[in-house]
DNA sequence: TAGTGGTCTAGACCACTGT
DNA sequence: CAGTGGTCTAGACCACTAC
């Protein structure tokens, strides 16, 4: 059973603070392991002396920091970073044409490297206009209709990643690109097959709290980031071919990028 | 004065839910502007009939969601969104050797482009075994003892970024790497001088939410991600001359990575 | 001083999980 | 069923802010 200390109530740090400190301590000493169950309120409370609302309080102090989750009806459980998954992505070589000459998208090509089952559901394409920071990349008119593609990416079935792709009409109009399957190679294959020979990336990140769309989409626990990516794709010309905006769960991800020091 | 609905008690979603809906409604819809002050929770008790904890529950979401911020003794505030001053880095450029000959470090570099005035506290020299990651990227054994650089970036006085430095010991001996102040052009400039000259960067990003000390150092609000970059320096000889793991307040940054198609 | 949010108490009923 | 967390009530005292 797990020993814990009491709350000095004429210390100037509250109870729920101070019950929070020892209950992380006991995680990062590792007294608390992942995936164990942490004492109920009920024992928590009788424990420190306090009401219910303090040991609620202090585990919600737990649950914003990502460090336990609560199952209803089970217990608060300490969260295992096993069960994150991390994958790996590696920019260098994410879009190499070699990929897509194999008939891979990106997506798939990562999978294959780091041995998970990869699926994509959720795909919807459609026309719309530009949100304008998309136009603006995208270097349309805001008002003007783009193709827009939808499409959530899981691994071993948990879902990891949303994006939205938007290409101009006119690179769009009698392709693939405006089917639910775009074919061999994914879009950017359709786009090269077009005579857009793909030069360049910009991806644009950051990261952000999720919106609760996101969560829901994502299964994301309570208080997990997401990592946000705005991938511009160039051709040969300097024309922009695509903009994708995409929405990762951040600890599902580590990005890799090689820059030269030029 | 703000006009809201009512809660209904027959829905499915509990009262505190259906309150930070209406909020977030009205955050959205502009009824509620950046640095306006919500309704108190005595009003919003009165309006919607129920108890304190369940409208002090209703603005936690907002807060976990990053859309408001408390202030003890005056209001709960809408978050303006130029409080989180935006910092665009240029990964492309950002560690040219054109700017470390005229005697700038990267992040001046920065400040200089975008326009901000740039300051650098807390820096902390020492000799240290690195935390295992940063070994085996340093290509060093976990015991043996590098040189380990600690500093805090601010941007117009506010800190934005954490960064600490791991150097190969034999590598720093005898330089200014060893200084508070590794003098014009930074550490990166000191190593040139030695000559291992930079041949590229590999970067690895992530996000995830802060441990108490980063939300305490960077000034974070509550519920506010963090960006960690993890990067590994190497010479034109393919061996790695620093690894820097480096956090930053998510909301202040958004990296730039151009790369080719290949 | 009045108004604000921060913390706490001691209950209550509910929904979900497991046996 | 008992045990768990989710939500709610109706109070209380405190610390901070502004006037």
């Amino acid at each position: 059973m797990l020993e814990l200390g009491q709350v000095d109530r004429r210390a100037d740090t509250p109870p729920y603070r101070q019950i929070a400190a020892m209950l992380i301590e006991a995680i990062d000493d590792g007294r608390l392991e992942p995936g164990q169950k942490l004492p109920s309120e009920a024992a928590l409370i009788e424990h420190f002396g306090v009401a219910r609302m303090t040991v609620r309080q202090a585990t919600q102090e737990l649950r914003r920091q990502g460090l336990v989750v609560a199952e209803h009806g089970r217990g608060v459980f300490v969260r295992s970073p096993s069960s994150t998954l991390p994958v790996r992505r590696v920019a260098s070589d994410r879009f190499a044409r070699k990929h897509r000459q194999a008939g891979k998208a990106a997506f798939l090509a990562d999978a294959e490297k780091l041995g998970y089952q990869p699926s994509v559901d959720r795909i919807q394409v459609r026309r719309e206009t530009a949100p304008p920071m998309v136009a603006e990349r995208l270097r349309v008119d805001p008002d003007d209709e783009v193709v827009v593609r939808d499409r959530r990416y899981l691994a071993n079935g948990r879902p990891i990643e949303m994006a939205t792709s938007y290409v101009p009409t006119e690179l769009a109009e009698g392709t693939q690109i405006l089917e639910i399957n775009p074919g061999p190679g994914g879009i950017y294959a359709r786009l090269e097959e077009r005579g857009h020979k793909l030069a360049s990336f910009t991806e644009e990140v950051t990261a952000r709290m999720p919106n609760s769309r996101e969560v829901r989409e994502l299964g994301l626990p309570e208080g997990a980031p997401v990592l946000t990516v705005i991938r511009t794709a160039f051709d040969t010309d300097g024309a922009v071919v695509e903009v994708c905006d995409i929405v990762k769960a951040a600890s599902s991800y580590v990005l890799e990028y090689d820059f030269p020091a030029k």
